[in-house]
DNA sequence: GGTTTTGTAAACTGTCCGTTCAAATCCGGG
DNA sequence: CCCGGATTTGAACGGACAGTTTACAAAACC
């Protein structure tokens, strides 16, 4: 397998892996795809094992790799030389001798040479993308104003990633893009209501127009893989992410859920108590986004007459979102809740209330340690959870 | 591999497999478990490729399952052939030409070959057990009262057990159970309040005094998979089990949901709505339990006074079950909820204010189809969940 | 010089595949 | 009516690939 080869995927990756269009060669009648497995394949799982350790752990020799993966020195030695010739993974130099025997000579991921292209096209008015290295460090920003039309926003999209190729100055792994809607596993956005798509078929375009691979997926089911890769989530986790609207991603047992209609997480429109609330703009009354939007918050925070006033109101909101969860929590023992969205109206008694709600309303002998915190990965956290898209669906690492 | 080696499991179940004890020769930081794979386990997953392809498309040859797997058919001879072996695969006869060629010889899992012990513990008053074929099929009961002590309801599940092992007439592939309670995934009973037990190492006591493999879940977990193997159930479904409490499972794209502290599915104690409720024995006001298990509905029914008074006490009901499983509908998308429990309240009534109060509730776009029906299973859900188990763990189908 | 550790080379085992072939059936032409 | 070609099944043989075990050279420490 070559350098640009590496391109089109090991797909060995556990989780958000998109399946190629015409893949589907058997016809599995459920979810649990009956598939034959090769020793190739166990090759490739491998291959992804040796990544995933370097991604975790840090640089470190072929025998620490035999040490932490159980495969044998020969093996490492052989998946590291094809791993090297990818141009994935480099040699670094050699160990200072702590103790006896031959210094070891340090492998690691070639961080350095490769970058990853994200997009953030859930902002209410902007487009934005970044350069990151495999870290998840941003090394180069655009954005570009997001259009009113279907057809311009695609424009606008293709037009964003190819300044950002530009400016990449390295090799470039694949696209992630973090879109509002609901996304399917072949990466064509459904519904978005807000930029006026459906069933538009992101990841082809992108990968016809830039002949790079393209992985798409949810904003909030980005964000949720961000902060399990970056922020040291634990292995069930919700991130509810506040913004025009309320969405989140779910991931259980280390796995991101993605639903029936690739609609999980979509809780924005779920009713929240059963003693009305503030209309929403679905026609409904008393939806979570009614009550815990940006709009709606910062409406809220205007009308309120007192910093008393303004508290009690962000306390409420917590206290609906804590409506919300608690039945999550029960029934997917979800072990934390990680808010994403503006510190100033998140952070302090929005949080508190909600934390305090779901301990209340769930079993205390479980869901007592449940934490709640805000996310560490600030505005940039979709633009991150699409470089760990990248990351997963190219190299089988998360 | 021997049949008596088979016992012990190829462990290649994709879904709920229980980690035997000393096997964790990794240290995983994290849930998803970084483990190598070498051409043993491939070779091991064929195999259960295999096996599940027979046990869900019936007696084919050799070379059906070749079309079927996309396995050659040297492969499948191969695999076959040590099937037949290990005693699990038996060939039936030719079948009938139907067209050019060698007429057929037709194989199968060995089905009267083999019979599953299952165990329900989790009824008010008695344990059930019962010996069943892979088909899930039952062909022979034991009950025994549940005692009150700890101890005494342990050796009372051991003396169930060794009661229907003397039933069984033929192998026993292994012990399915279905416990109240939380149950880890080594089979350690964490705790079971009304049987008194925390901590109980069911699993490795019932494996030492039975001498054959052993898998223990929750009862509302083993009861959503007997809804997913035999009930037709689809890939993302959430199974509620009312009975003395409220529990449920879920299976989410096919996989069985454990949770952090494996207590996914336990809504018993959740508050539902804002505006108070019955009383809880646990304390607090408005769990779904003191809205919906059987006690509390009878004891409602017996002081409703007129018919309308019934019906509109379980549509009450069935609105605070929907209330509660509305967030849980729009976070995973579920796209179907089973309802398991006494037909003459969950039915009718009840069931209709469910669907209608999720609809109401959720998005219309995505959970109009939502779907709320009664198992098929009947009160031997538990008892067939606890051969999915089996099935799934020792055989790697489900 | 003996010990320890690293990394590679060679031989071996296991797994699946492609090719080839015998067996058993159907179909059509002489 | 009989015989050869076509088709399908199932198995044997050799090859490709993956990982292991064993052996060994290189480079450090004591």
């Amino acid at each position: 397998m070559t350098a640009s080869e590496v391109q089109r995927g090991s797909s060995t990756g556990p989780a958000h892996t998109q399946t190629a269009p015409g893949a589907s060669d058997a016809v599995p009648r459920r979810g649990l795809r009956r598939v034959k497995v090769l020793p190739e394949h166990a090759r490739a799982h491998n291959r992804s094992l040796v990544l995933q350790t370097l991604f975790h752990d840090g640089a470190m020799s072929r025998a620490d790799l035999s040490r932490e993966t159980g495969l044998t020195r020969v093996t490492i030695s052989d998946l590291v030389a094809e791993l090297i010739g990818d141009g994935l993974v480099a040699e670094l130099g050699i160990r200072e001798a702590s103790g006896p025997g031959k210094p070891a000579m340090v492998v690691d991921l070639d961080r350095a040479g490769h970058r990853i292209l994200g997009m953030d096209l859930s902002g209410p008015d902007r487009f934005l993308g970044a350069i990151l290295t495999l870290d998840g460090d941003i090394v180069a920003r655009h954005e570009i104003p997001a259009p009113r039309g279907a057809e311009d926003a695609r424009d606008a999209v293709i037009e964003l990633a190819r300044r950002l190729v530009a400016d990449a100055h390295a090799p470039i792994l694949g696209i992630g893009v973090g879109s509002p809607g609901v996304v399917d596993n072949d990466g064509v956005v459904l519904s978005a209501p807000g930029l006026g798509w459906t069933q538009l078929p992101l990841r082809s375009i992108l990968e016809d127009a830039l002949a790079l691979p393209v992985l798409v997926a949810n904003d909030a089911n980005a964000a949720v893989l961000a902060e399990y890769t970056f922020g040291g989530a634990g292995d069930d986790v919700v991130l509810v992410k506040v913004g025009r609207g309320v969405g989140s991603g779910l991931i259980s047992a280390g796995q991101p859920m993605r639903g029936a209609h690739f609609a999980a997480g979509e809780i924005g429109h779920v009713t929240v108590g059963t003693d009305g609330g503030p209309q929403c703009a679905c026609g409904k009354v008393g939806c979570l986004e009614a009550w815990l939007s940006v709009p709606a918050l910062t409406a809220r925070m205007a009308d309120a007459e007192t910093p008393g006033d303004r508290e009690q109101q962000l306390r409420d909101a917590g206290e609906r979102l804590g409506i919300a969860l608690a039945p999550i929590v029960g029934a997917l023992d979800v072990s934390e809740i990680v808010l994403s969205g503006p510190d100033e109206l998140l952070a302090g008694p929005l949080a508190e209330a909600t934390v305090e709600t779901i301990r209340t309303r769930t079993l205390a002998r479980f869901h007592d340690g449940v934490r709640v915190r805000m996310t560490a990965q600030g505005q940039d956290i979709v633009l991150r959870g699409a470089a760990v898209m990248v990351l997963s669906g190219q190299l089988g690492v998360s």
